[in-house]
DNA sequence: GTCTATATTCAGATAGAC
DNA sequence: GTCTATCTGAATATAGAC
């Protein structure tokens, strides 16, 4: 056994247990108690409890950021562009759920500056999609509509879809899931006639 | 100046607070600053700083309860009780954005017993919205659909509402803002040729 | 209702021996 | 890499005088 694998199932417990209690509510004591050491010993792994957060927000916030920039390089028309994204959000929460659920949950717990630098990267991603969706607009794919509004409710539409994936049991079928998410986004919840 | 007008600032105080840096890292000490008096004066106004967690979040989601209730008893049709859902937390958003931004960051903080309370009353909306849905469906106003991620989904896009209310500056108008829901959600973003 | 003082508990982090 | 011991700071909450 090296080091790098220790290191790893030490942040691999961190953030479940983070999970389970929330980051504020989860001390290195719990941590090092359910990896059956002393806490001194976590200190071996990290520098700070803040480390944890930062290596887990930045690095998944990265992922994501990665996903969209090539789905909006690509030749695809708008509408394909939106379900790429969909699509890739809910590959991303049924790989990395814990992941996806502390940038939820938590990310409101980092210290300055990496707060900011984070708020920036939510920001631009936020920005991203605007930017998606001004195309369709203007392309014809999709109606008038207020970016800003449509922004928010879409991007928070796909937010909870982590839920789906830390509880064992209600796993949805992802399938199923992008089909529907799609459905509901794409053409809402009207019978048409 | 009564008892009671000097505890509902105490009160307020702390919502707004506890808005700006989370419960958690709110301390007494933080509220009493603010109210310009020592931590211990804070006692006179409450018994724990739980309650006052407590006390937001039940009074708040009483209020979501006793709307949808009164929707769901009502003699409309299904997409219009779903577009009076939405406008009713619109309207509750817009009116106490940090009661409602509370509910959505912070009620993870609740403790036993009241924290199952609580899960039992998000639990009991989430039914209620999925008994609205299945109604529509049942009726033909509504497409068929996986009930379970409709709500789930629904549910989360009028969450972040109050984020436009809790910075003056974002302020969105309500009536756009409803009328812009409730089209994406009943209709979706594609153009109709 | 306000203060000073304090009890109590607990958390993050470090020193230094093995 | 693991332990024991400890520092340091901070937070909730209470006691008791004015």
């Amino acid at each position: 056994m090296n080091l790098g694998s220790k290191k790893e199932a030490f942040l691999q417990t961190s953030l479940q247990l983070i999970h389970e209690k929330g980051f504020k509510a989860t001390t290195m004591r719990d941590i090092a108690e359910r990896m059956n050491f002393d806490v001194s010993n976590s200190y071996n792994y990290i520098r700070s409890k803040q480390d944890i957060l930062e290596l887990f927000l930045f690095r998944t916030s990265e992922e994501f950021h990665h996903a969209i920039d090539n789905i909006l390089d690509s030749n695809y028309a708008s509408d394909e562009k939106l379900k790429q994204v969909i699509s890739a959000h809910i590959q991303v929460a049924a790989k990395k759920p814990l992941e996806v659920a502390l940038m939820v949950n938590e990310w409101r717990n980092l210290k300055e500056p990496k707060y900011s630098s984070y708020v920036e990267l939510r920001v631009l991603y936020e920005k991203k999609m605007a930017k998606l969706l001004r195309e369709g607009v203007k392309s014809g794919k999709f109606k008038e509509m207020n970016i800003k509004i449509a922004t928010a409710l879409i991007l928070s539409s796909i937010r909870w879809l982590y839920d789906s994936y830390t509880d064992e049991n209600s796993a949805l079928n992802p399938v199923e899931l992008e089909r529907e998410i799609v459905g509901l986004v794409f053409n809402g919840v009207l019978l048409k006639h």
